[in-house]
DNA sequence: CTGAATAAATGACCATGGTCAATTATAATA
DNA sequence: TATTATAATTGACCATGGTCATTTATTCAG
């Protein structure tokens, strides 16, 4: 039986988080560190972990919550109708990702820590985007532009896969000049989707 | 103008890799400290560093060199005939990765160091692996069980992404229930592979 | 209103990876 | 061999994430 947190509760996390989004908009996750937040605002270490369990913990809140953001925003728009339109469309997403390593390796980490904890944002965006995915892939199934011999959450699931590919490998080589993640994805989605 | 290492410095390695080696035999990746490298070794702290500049430069020593010596088996062999036997061939590796999620996100994070640094163990790693593919590949696109309409790097790529990506799912759901990694590959092999 | 019961917060303390000016060993040169 | 230059090693020290017994605030029953 958990019961309901208090007001005061409920005001130090929304403290701790809005502190934490503050520091990571001014100087990038990378530079975050536990104590600069619980120093801005103003509570005890040990607040922190009680509150999140670790530093990932907060992170996967807050960037949970953004790409959560992103999904929705793909969502409201009418749905692609090519490979390289969901290329296009995933673009603002891949980009907030391959801003940064370390929030690719949480988003892969947290992405599937079951669901068992309701309030999982990373979980609960993962899902959600695939069940996007797998509704697009159903249109353009019916629409026929797409091959019909595989099921929708199957073919999702590979686009998943691919977005992920393309990611780490523009970590990898990072020489500047590389396409966008969106632009590298588009060959891998023609090739897995069509015929 | 890197000169050569002396003596003593080699048999300092050595000795800091086996000792970790054993440690790691002992008690797995994740145990491992390098404080207990360090005393075991007789040297001091700061050799260690010296030596691979931070603990996952260790890591990546050891790690890298018993993937590499999973891929020389998989070469050794003669090469795989179906997608099916592609996952097989591949079983191994996956088990091996599977083991500690500490291994996976290792190796997915110096998978690709430019390889700028000539003795990256992990980046020539998955060259070879790739390049393993790409032959397997060719082979059976000659022999006409595979789909001809692509190039075998991209074929062999794709590969790389979905072994990720079964690897990387694997992790997710810690049920203990799940199929081996080898036998999660084998649709979405199937799939890429043929027509 | 009072006192017990529980939630929330505290901060001294720890664990562990990592740094670097100082020291010692080895090689090169006269 | 004596001197010097450079490679190799050292260990005290730091940075940062994380713990937990203790203290303070809140709630609720009587």
């Amino acid at each position: 039986m958990t019961r309901t947190p208090q007001k005061r509760r409920l005001e130090t996390r929304a403290k701790l988080l809005s502190v934490a989004e503050d520091l990571i908009d001014a100087n990038g996750v990378s530079a975050l560190r536990v104590e600069d937040v619980v120093a801005r605002a103003g509570v005890a270490k040990g607040t922190f972990f009680s509150h999140f369990g670790d530093k990932d913990g907060l992170l996967a809140v807050i960037l949970g919550t953004q790409v959560m953001r992103h999904i929705e925003d793909m969502d409201a728009a009418p749905a692609p109708n090519t490979p390289a339109e969901i290329a296009q469309r995933l673009s603002p997403l891949l980009d907030f990702i391959s801003q940064d390593r370390m929030i690719f390796d949480l988003l892969l980490r947290y992405s599937g820590t079951t669901g068992a904890e309701v309030d999982e944002v990373v979980t609960q965006g993962f899902l959600r985007q695939i069940s996007m995915f797998t509704g697009w892939i159903s249109q353009m199934q019916a629409a026929g532009t797409l091959r019909r011999d595989a099921n929708p959450e199957f073919l999702a699931e590979g686009i998943q896969a691919f977005l992920n590919h393309v990611l780490a490998t523009g970590f990898c080589m990072e020489h500047g000049d590389l396409p966008p993640p969106a632009e590298a994805l588009v060959p891998y989605l023609e090739q897995w989707l069509l015929t």
